[in-house]
DNA sequence: ATCATATTGAAACATATGTTGCAATCCTCG
DNA sequence: CGAGGATTGCAACATATGTTTCAATATGAT
């Protein structure tokens, strides 16, 4: 039995409960990451009963005791179940897995490992090895096409707030890759593509190399067509619960180059921003209002 | 002390440990879930050393003994620390919070915290209502102008993979809103927009909503301005260590709406993803090369 | 109102836990 | 080689933990 099951079991179970037993059941659905961590003792006295109640709570589930219980909380935690939103387990047994909810939280869940995955030691340093890349480069080009567009243009869009070294190879009228006539060995190609591979960037990053241009290869495998051609790879998962791969991870990697970048960059980045707000100021672009004051 | 200044403890005494005491404080690197969850018993057994020695390790470190180890981690585990990445503490710790790489971890850390609140049930909700919106829609409008283009034009794909009826709003020569003109209310005009507002942004959809076309808003506050224009309102957190808002809970935002209006679509998704593929395979926008086997 | 049943509270219980003391062993330096 | 010191393994220890027992109380049906 695992912890989403569990948590489903005592909705079920609840109205059949005496009150002070509820009480019990609905500290550990309510925290979650406390049934493992704290004695069984403290999470009775903090639910107000007797650490008696704990253990029947237990027994009236089918289990042995609340011992039971915590290792399947503990079991759950160390899988990474709960931690990344400890409320998820109940939302998804008091909505009895309903459709639409289940899938936006199953969603949710994958990418909250994924976030993880790209915190991972070798993850970060190839982010850190690659915005060194991009900062010494004279001219960045951003590639994407297809699902992976959004990746580059937000990278590009990030790039020309802090400096005008940053080149969108976009195509309107068929003209995507004319820019990359005046890539040299000086410069970056930063491309973007996962499965399924879209041939057209293949071979402009092919083109590239061949020219001797300095690539970066954001990409879903070590043996993407990509990954060969790379100087430096930065590795994206894209499984998903949905019928559509993720980009979310490959869209996290383009905001974190950005800032590196940013960092790397000093104070020619704080100078482009401002030369930024003052286009912005001069053209209206941005509504003048302050924003309202948040509300709690 | 928290758990992170403790990991970092760990890894300046660790030259000054015994052989065996070295082995317990690799574990507690290794395995950081592990340290409060597990019995000490238990983890020295993993670390194949005595359970004497994890006291030790613990003593070696000036704490009390191993059960104030296992309260520190208990506590970075309850107060979500660790969880969203456990070797991140290690990663801070050992690079000694060098620039990039502890930059690169905020910034992870952060996306982590803002999908747990998405997962939220609130958040849920109102994805999911606002998913049915779009798919009750005869034609959906997508809009998101600078930082926000690349969540509009992700979501404008991922919905024209799954049918014909969405229209991007982008602008070519001035001519962003121009579709807006045959909007009608049996249509939704889906727009993102956080801050600063684009105030183009804000006017289309005022003209939309005047002209009563259901609005929907993705955006940062409940008092945002398109916030009191929309029908149907999803909020997305945007804050972030760099310097640079992000846009990535909004990106989520625009995957799980896509996700969630293929599944009610059904069929018609289904062949619509049909016809995409033929076309694919007609025009070789695609490498037909299977992708290569995944290396462990 | 009364009895049967279920629930609750408090204390006693067995046990697994983290710690400590001590002897055996392994280094290190003269 | 051998003494001094640190390190390690083992077993005993005190204790806090989860569980169980049992009496007191509350609940509900007749």
């Amino acid at each position: 039995m695992d912890q989403g099951e569990l948590a489903e079991q005592i909705v079920n179970a609840f109205d059949g409960m005496s009150a002070q037993i509820q009480s019990a059941a609905r500290y550990v659905l309510d925290k979650p990451h406390d049934v493992a961590l704290l004695t069984m003792r403290e999470q009775a006295r903090q639910a107000g009963v007797q650490p008696a109640t704990m253990t029947r709570l237990a027994q009236h589930l089918g289990l042995d005791g609340y011992e039971t219980v915590r290792e399947i909380y503990a079991a759950a935690i160390r899988g990474g179940e709960i931690g990344f939103a400890g409320k998820a387990g109940v939302q998804v047994a008091s909505q009895k897995l309903k459709g639409d909810h289940a899938l936006a939280i199953d969603i949710l869940h994958s990418i909250s490992g994924q976030v993880a995955y790209l915190a991972e030691s070798r993850s970060i340093d190839r982010l850190v090895a690659t915005a060194r890349a991009l900062t010494a480069a004279r001219r960045v080009y951003c590639l994407g096409l297809r699902s992976s567009h959004a990746v580059a243009w937000h990278l590009h869009y990030i790039l020309s707030l802090i400096g005008e070294k940053s080149i969108l190879l976009h195509g309107i009228g068929g003209t995507e890759g004319d820019a990359l006539r005046s890539a040299t060995k000086d410069d970056v190609l930063i491309a973007a593509s996962v499965l399924p591979y879209t041939r057209f960037t293949i071979e402009l990053v092919e083109f590239a190399a061949s020219r001797g241009v300095p690539v970066v290869a954001v990409t879903d495998s070590e043996v993407a067509p990509l990954a060969q051609l790379a100087d430096h790879l930065v590795l994206v998962p894209t499984g998903s619960p949905s019928f559509f791969h993720t980009m979310t991870p490959a869209f996290i990697v383009s905001e974190i180059l950005g800032a590196l970048v940013a960092g790397q960059a000093g104070d020619s980045a704080v100078e482009a921003l401002r030369r930024f707000d003052e286009q912005g100021v001069a053209l209206n672009t941005h509504l003048n209002q302050r924003p309202p004051r948040k509300v709690l």
